[in-house]
DNA sequence: CGCGTTTTTTACGTAAGCGTAAGAATCCTA
DNA sequence: TAGGATTCTTACGCTTACGTAAAAAACGCG
């Protein structure tokens, strides 16, 4: 099972394009360029047609709503696995994230009208990019209803769960103020939870950082919703 | 601008579908069966490949997700304007909600097949059913974000909107248990959300039915999230 | 028309999390 | 190493909604 000795580890390249046939994936990689996600950009705006799409190779990159009354919720997490930016090929008129970059690391970017190009003309291509965009509806609906039906510490622990994954490190850097925005919750009810989670042995914690003790335990007090998804684009790569 | 009356009124067929060339949409129309929907069946379900797509003609489809741990939530809801059964040719593995008949009508029915050779044989079918997808994710989305952050009669008064542009006539029928299965909450917090919206003067109610009887009043009490994913909907539309 | 069933309504104690804000710890820089 | 800034922690009253459950109302069938 490559899913346990993955975890953590540094990939080479962005797990997407890694499944398209060499041809076009060469092709692909010579109509990128390597881009440096910098921890807490903004790589995609709201209420903007995307100019770029980014196939992480390392990092994590957050789709963030802003509603009006202030308050902004995460609606789903992508890194290594995946791509942002679907909008391209969907063709929606303009989509309504923010993307925020959570996790410092590098991906390739491609512009809208090279992505567009490609996904046309290859069938392969296509079927790979679709692939993903189902798999993060799965992973949008889920977190649909596990802002209803779940509290703060499992939320807490799904996200962390879902960083680590995404990170080469087991430890977390961001300020708990930025991961109340993620969770759309103030900064002290997340403080809480972290608290309990430390209390539980399965995360230590410092300013600016949470690292994972146990992580058996984490997913122990995660809700089901971390094991959900996480399936779902396990499956999804086995092409 | 039709978007006023069209409001509560029947439509001839599906959007989606009268959206494409003629030629493409006979097609469609010959490989398809009208479906009648049937109050509160279930038309696919969960952790199973899709069998066959649906475009509703009149009526409304809820897509539902039910949570190991009992309570269920509604992440999306579908009428005239859309289809069920993306998962199709989105070419994901299986789809994890239930979707259910929330307001009877009838649909065009479709094997998976069938849609599947369609779409890929034809791009203005491909951009059309790709556009609608991208439409149904915001629709999610700002689930998830509304999920997190707004209260019991706000989510109320949103639903009952997406209800009403979805159905013929301003009275719903369903009971509040029902509607409490959606919402993600208790028969008894729906009870008292609907009671003060009638106090409100926007709605009335009796048994199994809430009828709409100030609806400029109901948007105003309604989050912003109904108006977003409304104008999203409305903007596909026009090609 | 009466009785059983379904649906709605009310009730009560409890818990989670909010808004606000102030105090404590940590870090950075001069 | 002191002062300022950032981040974390604690506090308090309050609101929303939960779990549970029982009473009341509406309905439908015989």
């Amino acid at each position: 099972m490559t899913q346990e000795t993955d975890r953590g580890v540094a990939r080479e390249d962005n797990a997407l394009l890694a499944a398209l046939p060499t041809r076009e994936r060469n092709d692909v990689h010579r109509s990128s360029q390597l881009f440096t996600l910098e921890f807490g950009s903004k790589i995609l705006d709201a209420h903007t047609r995307s100019q770029y799409a980014y196939f992480p190779i390392r990092g994590v990159v957050s789709l963030v709503r802003t509603l009006s009354t202030g308050p902004t919720v995460e609606v789903g997490v992508i890194g290594n696995e995946g791509m942002v930016g679907v909008d391209i090929f969907m063709g929606g008129p303009a989509q309504l994230n923010d993307a925020i970059v959570q996790g410092q690391g590098s991906a390739w970017r491609m512009t809208a009208e090279h992505l567009l190009a490609r996904f046309r003309r290859n069938g392969e291509v296509q079927r790979q990019l679709l692939r993903f965009t189902d798999a993060f509806i799965t992973q949008v609906s889920q977190t649909a209803a596990c802002n209803r039906a779940h509290d703060m510490e499992a939320r807490l622990a799904r996200w962390l769960l879902m960083m680590h994954d995404r990170v080469a490190a087991p430890q977390i850097r961001m300020t708990q103020q930025f991961l109340a925005h993620m969770l759309g919750a103030r900064t002290a009810s997340v403080n809480e939870a972290v608290q309990k989670l430390e209390a539980a042995g399965v995360i230590g914690h410092r300013r600016q950082e949470i690292s994972i003790l146990d992580r058996a335990g984490l997913e122990a007090m995660a809700c089901e919703c971390y094991g959900i998804v996480r399936r779902v684009y396990d499956q999804a790569a086995l092409n």
